[in-house]
RNA sequence: GGGCCGUUAGCUCAAUCGGUAGAGCAACUGACUCUUAAUCAGUAGGUUACAGGUUCGAUUCCUGUACGGCUCACCA
């Protein structure tokens, strides 16, 4: 049978359940961690023991040297691993014996010991008592390979996490990077807030949703593709400095940089603008690098970039300029529409905002360092506030790296009368079939009329910055649990259930 | 959704031109009381993703399906 290790192990913990062995035990009393043991008793010489000192620790066994009568084995925990010294005349006969046939590379064990260090320098456990904490019924994959099969690493990604030492590191990046964002955040008054997943009109974004049902209203809902209007109601409300790190949903396609559902962190400042949310962009980035890497420079898929402060500014009308050698200002609507066409480019729409946008879709990936790209037109911004000085532009940004957008932000639209006319063109785009466009939500005009005060807003997509973090070349490699094809797990419980 | 590529033992990988499917690790049995991917001797483990087809004979050639990867389109 192709589980045939799986077989013997149930049926060896059948056999210690009849000898009134627990493979299963409640607790285990842990006085150390794997990385405390190395700290604490680093000085050791080799070959100097410690028996006066006694550690508890705890961790799954990845790897067993048997040597007949004493054996190495090493367990791990999530601070490390360490080493472990058994043998017959220090643990007594009987424990010896359960220890060579019951405890198997991927249990968990528990050690009672002292400290000591062998012959070849490396910090060991010599063991005292050993216990049997969780019996493992599947194999590890191979200690030295790992598993490289994609499909395995995201679709049972506990595997991965035991078998690549990689892509536990990553994993422990994302986790603290979100620690220091919200740190930051925190530190310059920004409060934490919640808005709502489950939206009935969609907004802050561009993208085709996800429909769910609501039984008790008997109504349909959109799992949300942004938060920005509900945040801006906050703003309206009173809040002066708000932010949120959550997940949005876009039903669209996947890629290396895609994923249906990814993390946002969104923030809104009341008073600022954009040329404030572009300081706090650089400031939050940056030191997130610094403070994990103790440098700005980092190395991503190969190419080093620096994330040191302050960044390039520039409009995109004179980034498309510098890389394509034309003047946008001085070329009629016809004549963009016609540069595009000999690239092989067919707009959909030919308003000057949508042909500019696909002039910019041509140059995006000559952005290597991080690069704000500022002042969009006002056709593809429907909630950004018009520029004080450049008539069709707005005060707007995105961040691009590796030519990859990382963040989007602009001072804030407020006026309630301009923000019903860009709701009002938005939806005359969706009535004749973009369906992109965004929704009329009179509510968020309606608290628009209450008066917000001018604000910077300001979205990072998380999971790409994390990417650049833990130098992951797709999306599904920074994310826990991504996405997948459901699997046929159903057929083998059936069967199992039948037996 | 389109195109290209992949799927062999629990894991990592072989298998010539279409001719009995192998190795290392893991498992099991045995030897070994300071090893570092410990070592040594032996045993067992396979519907070659699935369903068809061609053939005396298919892991190998053909068709379809499932799942995955890359890529194009859409999007962030």
């Amino acid at each position: 049978m192709s589980d045939s290790i799986r077989e013997q192990r149930l049926q060896e913990i059948a056999e210690l359940r009849a000898q009134g062995v627990n493979p299963y035990p409640h607790e285990f009393e842990r006085t150390h961690t794997t990385d405390k043991i190395l700290e604490t008793f680093a000085y050791l010489q080799p070959e100097q023991t410690l028996e006066s000192e006694t550690v508890h620790c705890a961790g799954r066994v990845i790897a067993i040297r048997d040597h007949g009568k004493s054996a190495f084995f090493v367990i791990s925990d999530y601070y490390g691993k360490i080493q472990v010294y058994i043998r017959q005349a220090g643990v007594g006969e009987e424990a010896y014996s359960f220890f060579k046939k019951h405890i198997n590379v991927g249990d968990y064990a528990g050690i009672v010991g002292f400290p000591f260090r062998s012959k070849t320098g490396e910090l060991t456990i010599y063991t005292q008592q050993i216990q049997l904490l969780t019996k493992t019924v599947r194999p590890l994959p191979e200690k030295w390979h790992g598993i490289k099969d994609k499909e395995v690493i995201y679709r049972q990604r506990y595997v991965d996490l035991i078998a690549n030492d990689e892509s536990m590191k990553r994993f422990k990046v994302r986790f603290e990077a979100l620690k220091l964002i919200r740190e930051f955040m925190n530190n310059r008054q920004f409060v934490e807030v919640e808005t709502p997943m489950l939206q009935y009109i969609l907004g802050g974004a561009s993208a085709r949703p996800f429909v769910t049902r609501m039984n008790a209203y008997d109504i349909d809902l959109y799992l949300r593709i942004a938060p920005e209007l509900y945040l801006k109601r906050l703003i309206v409300g009173g809040f002066d400095r708000v932010y949120e790190i959550n997940r949005n949903f876009r039903n669209e396609g996947v890629s290396y940089k895609h994923s249906p559902e990814f993390t946002m962190m969104e923030c809104y400042q009341a008073y600022a603008d954009y040329e404030d949310m572009m300081e706090l962009t650089e400031s939050l980035m940056s030191s997130v690098v610094k403070k994990m890497f103790g440098t700005y420079l980092l190395t991503y898929q190969g190419v080093e970039i620096n994330f040191e402060p302050p960044w390039e500014r520039i409009p995109m009308i004179d980034f498309i300029n510098r890389h394509l050698q034309m003047d946008v200002d001085s070329s009629s609507d016809a004549q963009l529409l016609d540069y595009l066409k000999q690239r092989g480019q067919e707009p959909e729409l030919t308003d000057r905002g949508h042909l500019i946008e696909a002039l910019w879709d041509l140059v995006e990936d000559k952005v290597v360092q991080p690069v704000f790209i500022i002042d969009h037109p006002i056709e593809i911004s429907p909630l950004a506030k018009k520029h004080r000085s450049k008539a069709g532009l707005t005060e707007r940004f995105e961040l691009i790296i590796y030519g990859r957008e990382m963040a989007n932000a602009f001072s804030e639209l407020n006026d309630p009368v301009d923000q019903r006319e860009r709701f009002e063109g938005q939806v005359k785009l969706r009535e004749s079939g973009d369906e992109e466009a965004q929704m009329m939500d009179m509510d968020f005009v309606r608290a628009l009329e209450y008066g917000m005060p001018p604000t910077g807003g300001l979205g990072i997509g998380i999971d790409r910055f994390i990417m650049f973090l833990s130098d992951a070349p797709s999306i599904r490699d920074v994310i826990a649990f991504p996405l997948v094809r459901p699997e046929m797990v159903y057929q083998e419980y059936d069967e199992e259930g039948e037996e």
